[in-house]
DNA sequence: CTGAAAGCGCTTACAG
DNA sequence: CTGAAAGCGCTTACAG
């Protein structure tokens, strides 16, 4: 099928500057396009660039460019939707701007994480975004923090991706949101409805973002003059399944009368299982009792009652965590905090309305 | 804080030769460990690779071996719950052996795909996966065939993923699952349930997934004896929205009476949107029209009613992808076939209830 | 505008 | 078991 034959090699520049007739360095220049070339090289590099079916070799390049034109993201799982929408708005914005995506999984594990980030380190990625909340250990920040540094020392930046920063020292970017304040949000709606038994469910105590999810939830409580029961704090884990099981036992305890006129949940996933639990015991959302959760993944809006949740710019994250990683500009500590805002749908209703009914 | 000093710089090999006091071949030797070595060497190398903080370049490491170490898998996004599923595992799969893996994604769109393939071959990903469904054409046969063969010729893999093969000459391994024999499932089960007139919604003409798709519903209309009537293949795109739309625009064409009894969904988010367009035409789910979906995604199990589905191996599909990819015994132009299953759940009954209701 | 040459940081026959 | 050396395929000062 090919004239040339010897097809079993890849071509390499050589090859190419061979049957174009010039230097290898003019061949590079052509291709690079960052250096003064005559047209008559221009045509006859193109031209023997697709006869042979060449691509450049970018270990290659890499090597001796000491570029690595990728960027690499690193998440819990690319399965859980905010994950996916951030692995996508960084994947975009990094294809945009022609650098291709290396990415891994840690499972939310912070020793896999560590490892991935060294596996990582030998490709000398240009940025390494690191994605989502983690456990609040001092051995992780002190594991990061000459991370960060050894990356800025080889011109590489570290992005943290709805996380927080690691302190004034570490070269490290921050991209991430109002997460307290989604959560003031989230509970002062309810609190203007009326709840004051506010119920907060999901999340584990030490991971960041639950912790400042917790401080909202409080904070909103204090503003509003109710009480901040610690009673009222269902903390433990994540998942649908989490929500189910807690509430649905604190329910079989109180007797199926719930001690609380509204759940916060921690994000979309728990309110499910909560939405479920509250179903499984009679009890209708938002007549008998209100949700609210967080993120606005797809399926908020699928659910009946359609959920009111606190909305977050998921794959906004993403391509602001890559564009501040690759911008030559970006102040060598900065950080950006994106906006959330509350999307009210049809998962809370006024507490009054409960206690009549109760009452009959 | 280092005692060195020359931290501006990353170390390479020959700095940890130094300070280990042998010679960098001894350095390879040791820390890849693929070749006989003293205690004490060992011992020496490790100690100097701690101290320094060294990691290997692993694009000269590239070069010089020409074994890249990753795996490249590109697909049409990665928030689709399906293709985020298959991501997962084929991530999942290459860390397990000790690959780093890279992400492109295309937006469905053939050209970005070739595109996306081009800076990929340049990194010489030891296998390059496919993943998902494509319009069927002789152009991106013709290009994706040589591909195949230019990979093959650096002993690198193409593996085609819930995707068909290019045919006997090339080169690449396909991993998909039973397609057309899922949609018979389907279709028989609803058939079996007295279902005669099922509409086919989703899914564009020429798109492989959704051709397998019909034909599966097309040969369990046959082998029951009834009719594949084409005004019940309601074709042009995927996604709720579609299904919302032309379903709800049908039932208005025939005043509010569906002229089905069974809807057979392209997949689970067509399914969402004709369950829509059913509730606000009045018409229950199951007790009026009967409905399934396709892939099993986490969604249709929380849905109202939970949604009977077919079960896709999505995780499974991108996992045996890579193992396939990176097994050198595989067989140069071998294929696998996943199974399905229905999943059945709740939206779905006997046909014949409905016309008694009717009737009143 | 172009070429010759050094060098990027590894690996791997080849000797010993 | 170990070392010296060639070489992987590019890029980039350095000359011209």
């Amino acid at each position: 099928m090919t004239s040339t034959g010897r097809r079993d090699q890849k071509p390499t520049i050589r090859d190419v500057a061979h049957r174009a007739q010039v230097s290898v360095a003019t061949v590079s220049r052509v291709l690079a396009g960052n250096y003064p070339t005559s047209a008559a090289s221009q045509a006859r590099v193109r031209k023997a660039v697709a006869d042979l079916d060449y691509v450049a070799n970018a270990h290659a390049r890499a090597l001796s460019s000491r570029r690595s034109n990728t960027v690499a993201i690193v998440l819990a799982n690319v399965t859980t939707p905010f994950y996916a929408a951030v692995a996508q708005g960084a994947q975009d914005e990094a294809a945009r701007q022609g650098r291709l995506c290396l990415i891994g999984t840690t499972g939310g594990d912070a020793a896999r994480e560590l490892a991935t980030i060294e596996l990582l380190r030998e490709q000398g990625a240009e940025t390494v975004v690191l994605v989502g909340g983690f456990h609040r250990t001092p051995e992780h920040y002190e594991r990061l923090a000459p991370y960060a540094t050894s990356l800025a020392a080889v011109g590489s930046r570290l992005v943290l991706c709805a996380r927080p920063g690691l302190g004034p020292d570490a070269p490290a970017h921050v991209v991430t949101y109002d997460n307290e304040h989604g959560a003031f949000a989230a509970v002062s709606h309810l609190l203007s409805y009326g709840h004051r038994r506010v119920l907060l469910v999901g999340g584990r105590e030490g991971w960041t973002t639950s912790d400042d999810r917790v401080a909202g939830w409080r904070r909103a409580l204090g503003a509003h003059g109710a009480q901040a029961d610690p009673g009222l704090l269902v903390l433990g884990e994540f998942g649908d399944a989490f929500g189910y099981r807690r509430v649905s036992e604190r329910l079989a305890q109180t007797g199926g009368e719930p001690d609380f006129t509204a759940v916060f949940a921690y994000d979309d996933h728990v309110a499910l299982g909560v939405l479920r639990a509250l179903r499984e015991a009679g009890l209708r959302v938002p007549h008998d009792v209100s949700v609210v959760g967080y993120d606005d993944v797809p399926l908020a809006a699928h659910l009946a009652p359609a959920l009111t949740t606190v909305s977050v710019p998921m794959e906004e994250l993403g391509r602001t965590a890559v564009r501040v990683g690759l911008d030559p500009g970006a102040s060598p500590t900065g950080s950006v905090v994106l906006g959330t805002h509350l999307v009210l749908r049809d998962s809370v209703e006024h507490a009054a309305t409960r206690r009549p009914a109760a009452r009959e």
